[in-house]
DNA sequence: ACAAAAGTGTTCCTCTTACACCCATGA
DNA sequence: TCATGGGTGTAAGAGGAACACTTTTGT
């Protein structure tokens, strides 16, 4: 028998989504504003992440969907579940009063799902994210975020960070068409590191997956890029054949 | 606002925990007995992860250490956040009448916070476990669990074997003394394949962190083994250093 | 012709893999 | 002395890292 003295349903589960894009220089991530319904107004705490509690009958992955959409409209979206923060206190005092008051509850903590997701920023989505009321601000320049959304962004950069040498995830970045160049900028500033140019290039054109097309840059006043493309079925056959210790670190 | 025809307080969360252990053979998982208040006996469907509800003011670790504990008791235990299980049919009709019952609640649905977990399992514990309640079961012996807890299963399975691969968490099953023959055993069960036990042995030993004591088996009728440690503040120390791209698939 | 970025090769070294026999102990 | 599992070495190949110059285009 559940403990009888404990209370078990007085709890609400929302969504937060750290949604990256890199606008060819610096990696951003979309924040939005804070609608204060009863809460003082403040200066330094009114960006956030996109979120949203969950509905009794929506599933997680849904919910950031409904909440990601909302800035980005119907694009394509690498969306995954990434960690729950669950600290009692997390969301408490004003905090808590104002997504009581938002959604018309009486909650006594809010548990929230992080996601992670990636999309292709480009301008179009640039004003799309703009008219509806959302901004995407580069890594450097986030200051401080409402509720414990620096908590969750740390832990996403980190995710990502760690992702990003696991798994081809960069191309969910780029668009369609890309150049060596590019992915090779892309790289250096998740990792932030340098990379030698030729060292990349002859990894990068190893692989099998990344595919050249018969397209090169246009209008640049310099020797025109070759474009490749990911080719993710190739990545899905060839990636079920190798087994590596990869915790080996001397 | 939000949606004003939307409910959101209607829903319960749970922690369900996969606990792993190798008995020297096979990998093991840790299951218990559901607790049946008023629901039919079920042949196939008694057995389920350790789980309960987290009360409102509890966070996820803490419930997850606190299920755990009741079945191995206070030894340390290697313990994770994996994945939320989210979908809203995944505990309905009798399953969730049950859980209702057991902790005198009324709610809609059941979020379950999967957890993964890796202990030390030694004839100790083997009693021990059995004392309280729970079974060891091979994990070639696992039939038809109770709610959605053969996916759940399943997915800490895949979990178990990318991170082994990862991060050297094999230790987490050893005795803090081992030999290399143990070591290589267990990497062979988890990750099912052979490994040359020379190219192994040479790999192993080239760790700085896996470390010879002045101690060799005893009582064996055969060249008695060299005992090994695992000095996790040398990992910790040097996984600081590598930068490796290893989504690397030709 | 010049500025600007694209593209190209070689050498050295480390790590991986495949493979077969001798060694130390208890019974 | 024998059965049992522990422990050892080498050669060939693949991948990673360091390093500097030529090519193609627009202006």
């Amino acid at each position: 028998m559940g403990n009888p003295n404990l209370k078990y349903d007085n709890q609400a589960i929302s969504v937060d989504c750290t949604v990256f894009g890199f606008d060819g220089n610096a990696l951003c991530v979309l924040l939005e504003e804070r609608r204060r319904v009863s809460l003082p107004p403040s200066d330094t705490e009114d960006l956030k992440l996109p979120g949203s509690l969950i509905s009794d009958a929506e599933d997680l992955l849904s919910a950031a969907n409904r909440v990601t959409r909302e800035l980005v409209g119907s694009r394509s979206i690498y969306l995954k579940q990434m960690e729950v923060f669950s600290d009692p206190q997390r969301v408490q005092g004003q905090e808590l009063m104002w997504i009581n008051n938002f959604y018309g509850v009486s909650m006594s903590r809010v548990l929230t799902v992080a996601f992670f997701a990636l999309v292709k920023l480009d301008e179009r989505l640039m004003s799309y994210t703009k008219r509806k009321g959302g901004v995407w601000v580069e890594l450097n320049n986030v200051h401080q975020l409402a509720l414990d959304h620096n908590k969750i962004l740390v832990a996403a950069i980190d995710y990502l960070m760690h992702l990003f040498q696991q798994e081809p995830i960069a191309f969910e970045f780029l668009p369609r068409k890309f150049t060596v160049k590019q992915l090779q900028k892309l790289y250096e500033t998740v990792l932030d590191v340098e990379i030698d140019n030729r060292n990349f290039r002859k990894k990068i054109l190893s692989l099998a997956y990344v595919q050249p097309i018969s397209e090169h840059e246009e209008g640049v006043s310099h020797k025109p890029a070759q474009y490749y493309t990911f080719n993710r079925k190739i990545y899905k056959r060839d990636s079920k054949k190798r087994f590596r210790l990869n915790f080996v670190y001397k």
